[in-house]
DNA sequence: CTCATTATATAGCATTACTAATTATTAGCA
DNA sequence: TGCTAATAATTAGTAATGCTATATAATGAG
């Protein structure tokens, strides 16, 4: 019944995503970070991943990119990669303070530039882009995370 | 009053655009077409942009990156490039008939990739969803967009 | 007619994504 | 134990996309 509202909704949604997407870019760069080692630093802090490969699977991304990422954010200082002495094959993540100041700020950043370009949103819509925020932070498991206000 | 509010949605929200734009990227690449391909060839298709400014003013991108996107689109036969009889510097972009089924097919699946995703929401979730697209589409320019559906 | 502006294109750099191949370590099993 | 398969990460090679700076060509202003 309600299948076609859906399908619309949908196409409207998926073609917005380059363009926020875009914009958060410009945003990191203000930032010296980009949206990408941004990404992955929140998946290390927020997500609690330790591990190389954990990290590669909850940013579907492969472990090769994980890998160059992470080197990035090393070589930044944002993030310290030590081996496991459990297992030797493996890297532990874990980010720096630089690397949770980073985080806080670019966070900071991006919202306050997503704040600026939805500015004359209708109280209504800020309603339901507040419903809307919350359920896909769920679908994509951030919703057991620790606010970065909180850090 | 509503303000801090809205500032945890907007924290919330930054967080998914990147997973969301990853997930949409695996789309494309299966259509043939990357993200800023089809990003572009939308633009061009439902905002009508007819030059290589346009475009890149739409899409918020510096005027090479855009140049050479172009350049891809026009490789793949999606878009055709003609010199504009009355400004011999200016490009008129239009997308082939190649590139309106690229654009539909790519649109489909991306929705259908999206809808997989999304298939736990609740019927509020959806119709807050459904709010908030429309707005964000009314924040982008496309909210005067003929439907792909009706191309 | 000259000079500044505008529209695109090109060159060079860094990042990010991929797959495939390599290295190192661990685990399974005879 | 000792060989082999599986796993974790890295490296190499390719392609795309973003940038700035620069070049080329055409237009417009004076």
């Amino acid at each position: 019944m309600s299948q076609a509202r859906n399908e619309r909704t949908l196409q409207l949604l998926h073609r917005v995503v380059v363009p926020l997407d875009r914009l958060l870019q410009t945003s990191d760069r203000e930032v010296g970070c980009s949206a990408a080692q941004l990404s992955a630093l929140g998946v290390i802090i927020y997500l609690r991943a330790t591990t190389l490969s954990a990290l590669a699977a909850k940013e579907r991304i492969s472990s090769a990119t994980a890998s160059r990422i992470v080197e990035g954010l090393v070589r930044d200082g944002l993030v310290e990669r030590t081996i496991d002495p459990d297992d030797r094959r493996a890297v532990c993540l874990s980010a720096t303070e630089k690397g949770r100041v980073t985080v806080k700020t670019a966070c900071d950043r991006r919202a306050e530039m997503l704040g600026m370009i939805l500015d004359d949103l209708s109280e209504d819509e800020w309603a339901a882009l507040s419903v809307s925020a919350k359920a896909l932070n769920r679908i994509f498991g951030y919703d057991r995370v620790v606010e970065p206000a909180a850090m």
